[in-house]
DNA sequence: CGTCACATTGAGATATGTCAAGTGGTGTGG
DNA sequence: CCACACCACTTGACATATCTCAATGTGACG
């Protein structure tokens, strides 16, 4: 159950070098965000943090975890729009006045912190670095969306799969085995895809020796080959 | 070809009321704008604003007509992104410090007012209005990317194009002639299918009465039809 | 009136979805 | 500590939506 874990510590979070209050220096930490109250959220696995049309009262920060922004039809199929790490801020529909457009979702459990809105607004008003962190955080997730459009629109099953992990394989060194903590599942729902078309073409590139996993880590044994198969699978295949 | 009509008169602009200026009296434009130099350019159709991987170092309001924004992949494949419309505001990566990240390019005979970035920032940062609608404009921008991935997603080929046709004639009342300023091309390259596909689509509900249209524009005379169809179809058709 | 780009239609191929069965790991309760 | 049950994943066989390729139709414009 989610739980609240207490009033958020801004000057001892650990993300806050990658929060929108990053440029803020320590000292000024306190008179800048007053009496700002921000609460640090416990989540476990599969809890929501916020629904689709529900008032968006609240943005949010991730501290620790990976969070799913999820949209869904009348007859349950579900869409992954944006999968939410490290010191992102989400759930900022209600700067614009609307209602939040997506369901938050706890991928791993995790740890949030809550900004009311109306702080957060006046403290972006006298702030500019942190308005100018939060532009970047708005403009850096429409980007993501924008690819992410092109995969979905664009991209066969083959290639959106391998778009995806070799993305979230990125700056890691090959060979190394990486947290993927999604279902099969789940990754389809990120790439519009089933879970039977997820798992066999993972399992078609185990076969080949491109990658290796269990059941929540992938290891990326072949990344270079892996490009070039899918590619070419353009075509035949 | 592109062309510069002259230096942007804000103060007589047609769209003045719907763009991030909209709140500035006009009174008081000159001085909030100060020698802000933008330029009014006249395009025709297809004719290329900025593209993909250039250094951002302008920001675009629509004055007239309409732009596609599209991503492509290294064999041609292309995904229109976003269409935009009246009043919009575009290009605006450059204000993360990113270079464009989709290819604007004129869907039809287009007036767009061309804003150089650095003074669009002192602007932004000087008048609380213009920060607000500029926000607002990313945030719109954000949630329209998130319900288009939603359909390329989750949904099927003709429940993409009935909510597509829904969309663009939302507001005008059935039974009345609308612009449809797109190729069946473009509206493929939109909802991520072929150019067969639309076609066959659109005849199927000709056919049947739901919808008419001209090569460029297009009417609901039952949208009510239509919803039904298409939502049944997700079974049976 | 002819040309050209765009749109439609048809027939066939195929990628991906659907449905159903089997496997295997993980955690629980005896 | 073992056995069982459950759930996620895998695999297979089959169905079908959509794409592909090719032919034909049609409206706009010189």
């Amino acid at each position: 159950m989610a739980k609240l874990q207490g009033k958020g510590d801004c000057q001892s979070c650990p993300i806050r070098h990658k929060s929108i209050f990053s440029e803020i220096p320590v000292e000024k930490l306190p008179e800048v965000i007053g009496d700002f109250r921000t609460s640090v959220i416990t989540l476990t696995h599969n809890e929501t943090i916020y629904t689709e049309g529900d008032p968006a009262k609240h943005t949010f920060t991730l501290r620790k975890g990976l969070i799913k922004l999820t949209k869904s039809l009348a007859d349950g199929r579900t869409q992954i729009v944006r999968i939410i790490g490290h010191g992102e801020l989400f759930g900022f529909d209600g700067l614009a006045g609307e209602d939040y457009n997506q369901t938050a979702l706890a991928l791993t459990d995790c740890e949030i912190c809550k900004l009311p809105m109306k702080d957060l607004e006046r403290i972006r008003a006298n702030n500019p670095s942190v308005d100018k962190a939060m532009m970047q955080s708005w403009i850096q997730s429409l980007r993501a969306s924008e690819n992410m459009l092109l995969d979905l629109g664009a991209k066969k099953a083959p290639e959106r799969l391998a778009s995806f992990l070799l993305k979230w394989c990125k700056d890691k060194e090959p060979g190394q085995w990486i947290d993927l903590p999604m279902s099969r599942t789940e990754i389809a729902e990120l790439l519009g895809l089933t879970v039977e078309t997820v798992s066999r073409f993972l399992s078609d590139w185990k076969r080949k020796g491109f990658i290796q996993d269990t059941r929540s880590t992938i290891q990326l044994t072949d990344p270079e080959g892996l490009k070039q198969a899918v590619c070419s699978s353009a075509r035949g295949l």
